[in-house]
DNA sequence: TTGTGGCAGTAACAAAGGTTACATTTCGAA
DNA sequence: TTCGAAATGTAACCTTTGTTACTGCCACAA
């Protein structure tokens, strides 16, 4: 575990630190598609990621979903930070989007660290700048943007998220993560076909220029 | 000073805090409709709010606008947090929503408080979970919500934030915090007045039961 | 091989919200 | 007092998005 963290975190945090994660933090694997957070979950620890993606995801009352960022290599998740702290709930899901390896640190330790390391406490308070960045970024992808404009944005992100011009979704997917209907999703979708931008095939798109 | 201070703050901050909160912050106050921050400008401290409310607005390039949140009294700006730590551009504009008061403290210090302080630390912590959790909120309105159901909580927020039932703004300004147009804001409103929920006048708004 | 369930294509229609246009009212400044 | 700008009311129409319904297609398991 103490190279995987070396090798992403290293230029973050001092060895001192590097060595404290290595010994109370566990290494978790999940597979694709596994939910790591529930909505309503109460959260004990602290993800670092290593490697892969994980999806945040909202829900209202009527189970109407709605996707509001990734989280990558180095990320750590900040609803969890405020729950941790809070003793709150979770507001959010969590799901892998990838096959994702984390390191998980039990939260006492976070409070800890932040008065001890400096470096942690950037990290923390970098993580929530991100973090608020990505729900601006969600806000203005919804209040200013038609569906169309976001079903691209999405496909664009999809693709970094994953470094792959297949796109594994079905339109249903992906109208739960825009909140929309599979119905408009196959409908915008066709479009782009039309001007040549993607190739749809059954259970997947691929981008050919977006 | 001092005196605000330990009204406002003083079950969040020890008494050595407050004591160097009062040494470097400055009052300042500002008038109803005054702007404390453009997109784009550098920010260079921290507001402490003593009393009064802030509204957080976010626009596009077209120069289409949504409020965000509002800050009341012992709230502070994430927003303005994580600007100072990253010396990055502010991506939002504050505006007075009502006269009001604040303590403005240096971008040095409030670094140095993270190491020295917990209570400074926790607060900040704090202020970013309620910042993320109002963004949260702002999602699931304009994701989730009609534009009636958003009107209806638009005008709680503001009675809720003013402490008064008659709201002094226009159909027009409500359009822009709410990103849609006059016609519109003009219809719904309409509507609620029939259905004997409010009251309409020029430039006011009386709500009897929302 | 055939049936079944999930996926996608498409038409027709409905609803919400945005746009344009114009009339009326109100208020303050000249 | 009068004029003009700003605020509001309202109709007609358009665009976008959501809904319903039905089709064919594909993959897989019995």
């Amino acid at each position: 575990m103490l190279n995987n963290l070396k090798d992403n975190f290293s230029h973050l945090f001092e060895d001192a630190l590097l060595e404290e994660i290595n010994n109370v933090g566990t290494l978790k694997e999940v597979k694709e598609g596994d939910k790591l957070i529930e909505i309503g979950d109460y959260v004990r620890s602290m993800p670092l990621l290593i490697s892969g993606a994980i999806k945040i995801l909202r829900e209202d009352d009527n189970g109407d979903e709605l996707l509001l960022y990734f989280l990558e290599r180095g990320d750590t998740c900040a609803m969890t930070l405020t729950c941790c702290l809070g003793q709150k709930k979770s507001e959010i899901r969590a799901m892998a989007e990838l096959d994702t390896i984390l390191i998980m640190v039990p939260i006492q330790k976070m409070e800890e660290w932040m008065g001890k390391y400096k470096s942690w406490r950037n990290f923390v308070l970098q993580s929530y700048h991100e973090r608020l960045t990505e729900m601006l970024e969600t806000i203005d992808s919804i209040a200013f943007l038609n569906m169309d404009e976001r079903l691209v944005k999405y496909l664009q992100n999809k693709q970094k998220i994953t470094k792959d011009t297949i796109i594994n979704s079905t339109h249903q997917e992906i109208a739960y993560e825009l909140n929309t209907s599979r119905v408009v999703i196959s409908r915008l979708l066709k479009k782009l076909e039309n001007l040549g931008e993607i190739e749809l095939f059954r259970n997947s798109i691929k981008i050919i220029s977006l």
